[in-house]
RNA sequence: GCCCCUGUGGCGGAAUUGGUAGACGCGCCUGACUCAAAAUCAGGUUCCGCAAGGAGUGCUGGUUCGAGUCCGGCCAGGGGCACCA
């Protein structure tokens, strides 16, 4: 397609000579303290048989297999992407060469959420083993007057200590986590509780106890696990309540309510509001009453700690990179029984993948492979294994962008100097699909390379676009294959269209418009094109119609129009070849209207495709391009006698180089051939971009469109500077205006300068 | 459920950011060239109407001299998040 790429720079991500650089920054990122080995649940694919990210589980399924996924509990491996929570939030709003649309999404995953961590008192009677507190996580303190109950997760340690003295509840938490296995459960699941018998005291009343329950819908790895329940002004604290009889006394009054007959049955108020039925509190806004609340329980102490802390969650996570499968970068670290976690040492990287491996049986082939896995400690030369796990691969695209920038250094994974003079990338061109997990991870990956003095910046992208997806019809025999838009003929219109087999002429299915996938086999080669018209009648056909971002349903209808006009800036160029035989080398004094029209005509669109082009509006550019070079065609065109006017033929060169030099970015091969035609020795490629005479932009008469009431009903053409009385005169002077306005004076006439006048009758 | 985006001719889509709605291309129609066809060239093509004229950017109300563009309420399509306290 004649694409300029650079492949002397080409890398692979599954070549050891890339990713020893890789363990190299683990073992890095290690010793700065942004890789941590913990214990957690995670989201476990059951038919890939490894672990996602929360950001690869979509729907409930995992991004790759599309299977339910499952939650376990494992030893994994952690990028500490949530130090950087704040900075990687707060410095969006910095990228303003992004689509506002991803940042908005990387902002709502990042979650932040400001609020209270708070320390109920128990009553030591009722704990299982004489526990005195529970601190829970709220952001709206606001609501504590509302309070009806505390709920505990089912993983609170709290709730496991209450379980050892009560099979039932036991019970009740086993059951918890069974449905917690399969996500779509999660999402229907009822909410459900079970009173432990706990009871908690209020932090402003030591006469109010509240029950402890043990819900099935509170998270253990959000805030504390624990929250305090305020049905009124949250739904699912509503639910809840409803279920168990526990009431809901509206604290939050709407506007305009009447506190005393404001009442919550099913539907939870969130809204803004006055406080109620709150003692100190009533009468305040409710940030006021966050900000009370949060001020007293901080001067509050008990134990020599307060009672209430001001906190900022994120829901953003760690970024678990342990993955159970053989295609990946192996983590280097040695198990060893003495030493425990042991890095490689840096001489014996890489780690390098075995070769001798089967993957007859599911599950991770490293794990049974004697050789490779067993291993001597690098500290004690003991018996040790190696770690089986390897990296997500979103760790391999994460910093390839840095290693582009000198992708020859042998001794490190960036050369400084390189990386540093190169990046942050000027325009980035991705999927949204990548908005959140590519997006993040190279965002954190580029602050984690500059802690670890692999690079010197914290953004790797300073512009963002992102390009739509081609989409097509799918199309499905009757025994329920798929078969590729080539091998199907499509007849008729609307309702009636029908799809055959060529082959076979067998009847298919036509089915939706689906992103094109090798899976659905809608695909289709812009090969077919290139073979049939050109490389660059496919480039522009593709480049013509759609903005690139967004999706585009693809059909050839109108490739046929770009092929002539390949054939007509062809012709042109030998047209205004024969003129610049007989054109002047210096530019003349002075031009004839012909020419300066012609001038005009090259100027503005050289503008127009300037400006547009830097917008990747690439439809629009082509749009001026035909206009352009219908004009120059049309200039030629009129010519009548043999000899060309000096002037003019000077013109229509000037004009067709810069024709040539505005088309070649979209069809560099036919540019290149133009571009010789008209007798130059250089290479468009190689030459400059073409000037704008401003001057040629301005008009000396300029034609105002007259509008009645706001309905244009004439033209009118005026000089460029004409004053707003003189403009005024001649539009009441129009006929169409006498017409409308049947003798009577106008009620006002407004003159915008250069642009339009409306006449209000 | 919450958040966001999009909605313009037969089709893909333009519209200087509040100032001529439909640029440009496709398709279609008419004409020229031709014995004929293709190619090429010229003209037309939002809708209603023979015309004068009128209506018109998903629907509906508003702000304004003027709204595709701004505001309110709906409808439809698409995307993101979802027991995150």
């Amino acid at each position: 397609m004649g694409l300029s790429l650079d492949w002397s720079r080409e890398l692979a991500t599954c070549d050891p000579a890339y990713y020893k650089h890789q363990q190299k920054m683990f073992l890095d990122f290690l010793k700065v303290g942004l890789v941590e080995r913990k214990q957690s649940k995670v989201n476990w694919d059951p038919v890939d048989q490894t672990v996602l990210a929360n950001e690869q589980v979509i729907d409930g399924m995992g991004w790759r297999s599309g299977a339910p996924v499952e939650q376990r509990e494992l030893t994994q491996w952690f990028f500490k992407i949530s130090n950087y929570s704040e900075d990687l939030l707060t410095a969006l709003d910095k990228l303003d060469r992004w689509p506002e649309k991803v940042r908005l999404m990387q902002r709502n995953w990042i979650g932040k959420s400001e609020g209270l961590l708070v320390r109920f008192a128990l009553d030591a009677k009722t704990t299982p083993g004489g526990e005195s507190e529970l601190e829970i996580f709220t952001t709206r303190p606001d609501t504590l007057f509302g309070a009806k109950f505390m709920a505990l997760s089912p993983d609170h340690p709290l709730a496991t200590a209450a379980a050892a003295k009560n099979p039932k509840l036991a019970a009740f938490i086993a059951e918890c986590k069974k449905i917690g296995t399969a996500q779509e459960a999660i999402e229907k699941a009822e909410k459900l509780g079970f009173d432990t018998g706990i009871r908690a005291v209020h932090p402003f009343d030591p006469s109010w106890k509240l029950p402890v329950y043990v819900a099935n819908f509170i998270l253990m790895d959000y805030g504390t696990g624990a929250i305090f329940g305020c049905p009124a002004h949250d739904q699912r604290d509503l639910d809840f309540v409803n279920k168990y009889g526990l009431g809901a006394t509206p604290v939050v009054c709407p506007p305009g309510q009447d506190p005393a007959t404001f009442i919550i049955t099913t539907t939870a108020y969130d809204g803004d509001g006055r406080m109620i039925n709150s003692r100190f509190l009533d009468g305040m806004s409710i940030e006021e009453a966050k900000e009370e609340v949060a001020k007293r329980l901080e001067k509050e102490t008990r134990g020599n700690s307060a009672v209430g802390k001001r906190q900022i969650n994120y829901r953003l996570r760690d970024w678990g990179i342990s993955r159970q499968r053989y295609w990946g970068c192996p983590i280097p670290i040695i198990h060893c029984a003495k030493c425990g976690v042991v890095p490689v040492p840096e001489k014996d990287l890489p780690v390098e993948l075995p070769e001798d491996v089967t993957f007859d049986k599911p599950g991770n082939p490293l794990d049974r492979h004697p050789t490779w896995k067993n291993v001597k400690c690098p500290k004690c030369a003991g018996a040790a294994r190696r770690e089986t796990d390897t990296m997500d691969t979103f760790v391999d695209s994460s910093w390839y962008f840095a290693r582009f920038t000198d992708p020859w250094i042998t001794t490190a994974p960036t050369d400084r100097k390189m990386v540093d003079a190169w990046l942050p990338v000027d325009q980035y061109i991705g999927g949204i699909e990548h908005a959140i997990l590519h997006l993040l991870y190279s965002r954190f990956f580029t602050r984690a390379m500059k802690k670890a003095g692999h690079a010197g910046i914290d953004e790797p992208f300073a512009g963002l676009f992102t390009q739509g997806m081609v989409v097509h019809e799918t199309y499905r025999t009757k025994s329920g294959e798929w078969a590729m838009p080539s091998e199907v003929k499509v007849e008729g219109a609307d309702d009636n269209r029908r799809a055959t087999l060529i082959a076979t002429g067998e009847k298919v299915e036509i089915g939706s418009i689906e992103k094109m996938s090798k899976s659905k086999r809608n695909t289709v080669d812009p090969d077919d094109i290139i073979g049939t018209y050109g490389a660059d009648t496919a480039r522009w056909f593709m480049l013509s119609d759609s903005p690139p971002d967004r999706d585009v349903n693809w059909t050839e209808q109108g490739v046929q129009g770009a092929w002539r006009f390949t054939q007509r800036l062809w012709r042109l160029a030998h047209e205004a070849a024969e003129i610049a035989k007989s054109a002047p080398a210096k530019r003349p004094v002075e031009f004839s209207a012909e020419a300066i029209a012609v001038r005009k005509a090259a100027h503005s669109a050289l503008a127009y495709v300037s400006e547009d082009i830097a917008k990747l509006h690439f439809n629009v550019c082509i749009a001026h391009i035909y206009e352009f070079a219908k004009a120059l065609g049309d200039a030629i065109g009129n010519i009548e006698s043999e000899k060309t006017p000096p002037d003019l033929a000077w013109a229509i060169v000037e004009a067709a180089g810069i024709l040539v030099r505005l088309f070649h970015p979209m069809m560099p091969h036919l540019a290149e051939e133009c571009w010789a035609t008209l007798g130059y020795k250089t290479l468009v490629a190689a030459e400059t971009w073409p000037q704008v005479e401003p001057e040629l932009l301005v008009e000396n008469t300029i034609t105002l469109p007259v509008q009645i009431n706001g309905k244009k009903r004439a033209d009118i053409t005026v000089p460029r500077d004409a004053g707003k009385d003189d403009i005024e005169a001649a539009v009441l002077a129009l006929d169409a205006v006498k017409r409308a306005l049947d003798g009577k004076s106008p009620k006002k006439v407004i003159v915008v300068p250069q642009r339009i006048v409306n006449v209000v009758a």
